[in-house]
DNA sequence: AGATTTTTGTACCATTTCGAAAGAAATTCC
DNA sequence: GGAATTTCTTTCGAAATGGTACAAAAATCT
């Protein structure tokens, strides 16, 4: 006999009376709650949200991460970003949406996080050793534990009966095993590396040490055992290191 | 307006009926429904199940490891394992207890298949290639297409939110790693790699490529890919190949 | 100010899901 | 054959789930 009507969470009720003033208060002060853009405040012509979906689906991200596809309910999703199914569905479309949507957000935000290791400038072993950090960093990264890769963890366990999303898999693998080898050929060509390495099945063996590390990390293994396995890989992909 | 008693399918009364019959033949054909154990026909004092536990758990692992837990309904569990909803209840626990049962059976059912590879008498690179062959096999079986590891792909994402389920995660890990790496070490000693061989690195590495061509035949990379993959890291890890 | 447009908040609906109760069926023990 | 026991089948019910209808609210345009 639980009603739905039993919400004691007053944030509705100072949700409504805030958002009017805060959209008054963001003409003048400067403060908006929405976050214009810095040249461009062609606003729309209806009620303004009261929330800004970026950072929503932000929100949905996590929650995603935290429990998967399945075990995530539009109510906990509605609860974690913040806003009421309706809206949510004006938004972001019906649940698999938001998760393609989420997906997306989550290979955008990792692609730039590992971007600066990427740099053509670094020597191959810098790279890697950024490129282990980085990756040890996002997947330990999660208010509730160590979340792990969406691609790996989330998204694969869907592959199965979503072949949509099983595409945006294979592709996320396959542009990591492109990224790394490329990385691989031009150290080899710069002398960093003997000439005949095979720097596609390094490649692969650096991605999947990427893979076990995510998937380590969700077990709860410890940051240090991940750091001492990347610390192994990368002396033998790419040798000892130099002292 | 779909009611519950609109099943068509006359599959029950057959079963009621042969159940009886086959029941009543088993005694005297030898050919029996409930397969009792060789030697030990102790039958129990009430009606007998029309199921063998063993084949239903089968039926339940299989369900599981297609859609994941939360994914998997109990309506799916009862139809794929063809025993109703009460019966599994009673024989199996709850939803989740099955699931832990069903992992069980695929730890005690995958180590039984990599058990030969691991042979005291065989070469590491023989080893090796026996590994991969069978995570190969295991990993691309399933009737609804590639099911990857059961470990990496179902319980991982469990391993979040069940404390349980994750130290069997972790337990398996770490299982695969000191296995392999003990099977390193014998290799060093007998000559195979030279003497000061970071054993439990290789070994790690070794996890992990199998735990990345478990993700990958999950995304439904071919299975020559998949072996690709298999040889180049058995290269790098034992030496390339001898001829 | 009033019309228009877009979003929000509440309530609701149909279905599914997990779990359990109650009686019928099938077997062994006496 | 009858009592006891265990399992099977049917059915129910409470809660949760995904999705939606509708009116109030908050903004812009005229």
């Amino acid at each position: 006999m639980v009603q739905k009507s039993g919400r004691s969470d007053p944030s509705k009720g100072l949700a409504g009376g805030k958002s009017s003033k805060a959209a008054a208060k963001a003409a003048e002060s400067g403060k908006a709650a929405v976050a214009p853009p810095p040249g461009a405040p062609p606003r729309k012509r209806g009620r303004p949200r009261a929330f800004e979906p970026e950072v929503a689906l932000k929100k949905a991200l996590a929650a995603f991460r935290k429990s998967g596809f399945s075990a995530t309910s539009l109510d906990d999703l509605s609860a974690a970003m913040g806003i009421n199914r309706p809206s949510l569905y004006g938004t972001f479309g019906d649940k698999r949406e938001l998760f393609l949507k989420a997906y997306q957000r989550y290979r955008a935000e990792t692609n730039a996080l590992f971007a600066p290791a990427l740099d053509p400038k670094l020597t191959l072993r810098q790279m890697l050793e950024m490129v282990y950090a980085t990756a040890i960093n996002i997947y330990l990264s999660g208010d509730h534990g160590p979340s792990g890769c969406f691609t790996v963890m989330t998204a694969a366990s869907e592959a199965m009966s979503d072949p949509e999303i099983r595409a945006i898999v294979q592709k996320a693998i396959e542009n990591s095993d492109r990224t790394i080898a490329g990385r691989f050929r031009a150290a080899m060509e710069q002398g960093e590396l003997p000439p005949k390495t095979d720097c596609d099945a390094l490649a692969r063996i650096v991605s999947a040490s990427i893979q076990s590390i995510a998937i380590r990390s969700r077990a709860h293994v410890p940051r240090a055992e991940l750091e001492a396995m990347a610390r192994s890989t990368i002396d033998l992909v790419a040798g000892p290191a130099r002292r």
